[in-house]
DNA sequence: CGCTCGATTGAGCCGCGTCAAAGTGCGTGG
DNA sequence: CCACGCACTTTGACGCGGCTCAATCGAGCG
């Protein structure tokens, strides 16, 4: 059985702080920092915690008995991670780039919205929406191919993470095709062809810039 | 915008009843019945109500653009739907098979909530046996070929809705198709090569016997 | 400068989708 | 009760998209 603050001592110092889990869901919480393919939480170990992703990026992961891993979402700052989950964890985090976290204890949460109907509503709205997305992802794996896949991604992070049409991937192709359901290989081939058609332009490979969204738009529904 | 209990007037006399939603979450609500392929609710719909299947079976669906549809869930007798979901369903709600249902007012459930943090701990429970159910969705589509992918389908339904080996399936070849993301020929192959393995027996379509569980639970991991 | 890991590119193959045609069962009406 | 029709299911032939295997390329780092 890991301990978060035992990890405090390995990661660095932590620090008590205020953590926004949602509007109007502030608790008093630590902050510790990740390193790149560091496991936050394990599938399987005591739930005690709820996350919150400051900085850097976080990967949720189950691996399947023959090996394979499928990345269930990418958390990016602002992100809750780890809320869903009953008295064990039912999947693995871990971060993607170097990040920091707030972590709550779980027992601090279930008191808070013992009392306060508000708190209990935002943990509510929290569930909706990571509900909403698990459906998406459903929707993604289930009736899109590969370039439609690849398109849908990079509108999300477009939409959700950046202001302009630059974006700085923080995971490696492996990374997006875990969680696209596809290999390395389709993913980059649909990236090479996304780049022939101009939707998009490779600075490198991890950081995309979006030149016609239309076009992108237009592969996603495909 | 249909209203339910206008519902209520077409389909039948419908009767006020008690709705257990959930362990210590029972609430006055109203019966309604459905026919086969009827519509519950809507996508973009008000969501005023939260539903329970009382008998029969439930399908949960998305529409895509291009008119391919994927289901997210079928809901059996003491399943919850219609929770998930803000102002406006997410998704539309037909029954597979005549279905009778429960019907609460949202309102109702809210303002228990509220008062009750007993009921909105049970609430939170229901949105993470939905979640957990979508996860185990995008694991089943991410990461699994066809015959995996029916062989957990019918283990899925043997596990929660059948005491014993015999399966009945409310739910068209199409149906199955449509929630494994698969065609309604693959499916049907799968299923015949199955019975040739003597896993299954096909007593007739819609009702399977399970011959040899230990041979789908190897197809169902490989 | 060279090593190593990640990304790209290419060739070939296989599983599932597509298209097409029987086959089956069930409800309806004669 | 039987005959018909329709919807659903099964089966077959074939093509294609994405996976596999393999080689090359490129960038970060010691």
């Amino acid at each position: 059985m890991r301990e978060p603050f035992i990890d405090a001592l390995r990661n660095g110092p932590s620090v008590s702080d205020a953590v926004a889990l949602g509007p109007g869901l502030a608790v008093q919480g630590t902050r510790l920092r990740f390193r790149r393919n560091e496991e936050i939480f394990g599938e399987g170990e005591h739930a005690d915690y709820v996350y919150r992703v400051v900085s850097g990026a976080v990967r949720t992961v189950r691996f399947s008995s023959d090996g394979r891993r499928q990345i269930l979402g990418f958390h990016f700052p602002g992100d809750v991670f780890g809320l869903d989950a009953g008295a064990r964890y039912t999947l693995t985090a871990e971060a993607v780039a170097d990040a920091d976290v707030a972590l709550v204890r779980r027992s601090v949460i279930d008191a808070l919205a013992v009392n306060d109907a508000g708190a209990a509503h935002a943990l509510f709205k929290l569930m909706q929406l990571h509900l909403g997305n698990a459906r998406e992802h459903v929707l993604l794996l289930g009736r899109r191919g590969a370039s439609e896949r690849v398109a849908a991604f990079l509108l999300k992070l477009t939409d959700r993470y950046s202001a302009t049409s630059a974006i700085d991937l923080p995971m490696s192709r492996a990374d997006i095709a875990d969680y696209l359901a596809l290999t390395i290989e389709t993913v980059s081939r649909a990236f090479t062809q996304m780049e022939r058609d101009n939707a998009i332009h490779l600075e490198s490979a991890r950081h995309v810039i979006v030149r016609d969204r239309c076009a992108l738009e237009l592969l996603e529904a495909a």
